[in-house]
DNA sequence: GATGTCATTTCATTATTCGCAACGGCATTT
DNA sequence: AAATGCCGTTGCGAATAATGAAATGACATC
């Protein structure tokens, strides 16, 4: 394991729990030395990826995650051109609608628009959805680079609940459906109740880059809701991409 | 030099300049060798920090950086909190406002509403700004912890326009009345042509965490709005602390 | 006042990282 | 067509940075 790699799970190690934690934590949940944990720390705080507050001396994500960030949106504006398109459809459709972006560890969901219903779906952001368990992740595995695609056949499946797809037949279908009709189903493959329909974002190059999804609880959709979605999802996804690259990217650049 | 601390240098040269980046560019402007520099970067693309582009070979900054920004603003939300006091300032004055947090490497811009005007003045996302020659940065200083007032007054202090402050005694003669008065006053130190008024956002402990700035062209500022701004700058910045800490954070927490 | 936990520092050992050099691919030039 | 130059990539001995055990001091609890 590389140095970079180790001071970068910190980081995600800060992420995850509360927002400030101790050294003593830190190396538990790490597996690495006290001592270790701590240089990596103070190379990361002198970089401004992590700050220590100076009374408790427990550690927490810094600004210059931030910084990195939104300088990453300056030269791909990937929100910027997105969210306005998320908002509507949840506005169109009256559930939670969320947009993810392709990463090489999962879909990570950066934006989310929460139904203004009571009893409606709710994903955090940061969150890495799995390839296999979510309408999303069928949706992008469907138009990615063939190697991505096999690669997460191959891979291990985790259950998170007794409806998860568990084996790669199974989820090829789903993948192979999902490319015939441009859109995804997800039923309580993540989450018990919910059901997602989504669409695949497609980059300059024709190979998805993220995917766009309506998702409701499982007893309020009625018979056609998911063909309804499905429609609106693709053209979303669809419009995302044109704002992002221009009119109509075909199957390879030309 | 240490390992995180070279990565963490590659992702600031792939934040600065275009939106992707040859390795031997990288290499050249970083002054690592280019072996070097690739294995960095492969730790890099690992964690999903940085992507590659499969055809060019070129790398650009990853979404990975995107899922930490979020976490830590889940666990922190300071533009959720932020940003509707920012707009609110925006429109009520007319002219350019952003919103600015403390990094160990200086001001953050993190969050821009631009005039609706046709002159107006322009702040990048992401930008570093210096402490000694804005609005923002004096501000903050007033309030901040002594350690920290006390590096930047003996740090060098680089000219941007003929107008920057360059000594330690003129700069602590303007944070004085920036404490005395809750508001600073920038005046064409890091661009001609712009005046800035600037008040601190205050964090549980009683510090400054960042600021809040109205910025305009000189040509447009009559007598009495700086004034007028300087109440206003200082109340948008009080309400942020108070949205992010509750009522009434004062001098040191009880 | 004793005990346990914590963050921080030190130092010899070890493992990782480093830079040179070489290779193959690709484009432009001669 | 051959040659040149630049690129990304890989292998290997040398150099350096990272490592973990242990010690220290601060702090809070018992």
């Amino acid at each position: 394991m590389s140095t970079v790699a180790k001071a970068i799970s910190l980081l995600d190690m800060l992420g995850r729990g509360a927002p400030e934690t101790a050294l003593a934590d830190l190396a538990r949940s790490a597996g690495f030395d006290k001592a270790t944990t701590r240089r990596l720390l103070v190379s990361l705080i002198a970089q401004g990826l992590v700050e220590q507050d100076d009374a408790t001396r427990l550690y927490r994500l810094g600004a210059g995650l931030t910084r990195l960030a939104l300088m990453r949106e300056t030269q791909f504006p990937f929100l910027r051109m997105a969210v306005p398109v998320v908002e509507a459809l949840a506005a169109e459709t009256g559930e939670t609608v969320h947009l993810s972006e392709y990463s090489k560890r999962g879909l990570i969901s950066v934006h989310v628009v929460e139904s203004a219903k009571a009893n409606r779906v709710s994903v955090p952001l940061g969150e890495v959805l799995p390839m296999h368990a979510t309408a999303s992740g069928i949706a992008f595995l469907a138009f990615t680079d063939e190697r991505i695609r096999e690669a997460v056949l191959a891979a291990p499946m985790p259950a998170f609940t007794r409806f998860t797809i568990g084996d790669a037949n199974t989820l090829a279908e789903h993948v192979a459906a999902a490319r015939a009709s441009g859109h995804s189903t997800g039923t309580q493959g993540f989450e018990e109740g919910v059901i997602s329909v989504a669409a695949p974002i497609l980059g300059a190059d024709g190979f998805a880059i993220g995917a766009i999804a309506v998702a409701a609880p499982r007893v309020r959709i009625q018979k056609g809701d998911i063909d309804r979605f499905g429609g609106s999802v693709i053209a979303a996804g669809r419009e995302i991409g044109e704002r992002l690259f221009g009119r109509l990217p075909g199957r390879k650049r030309a």
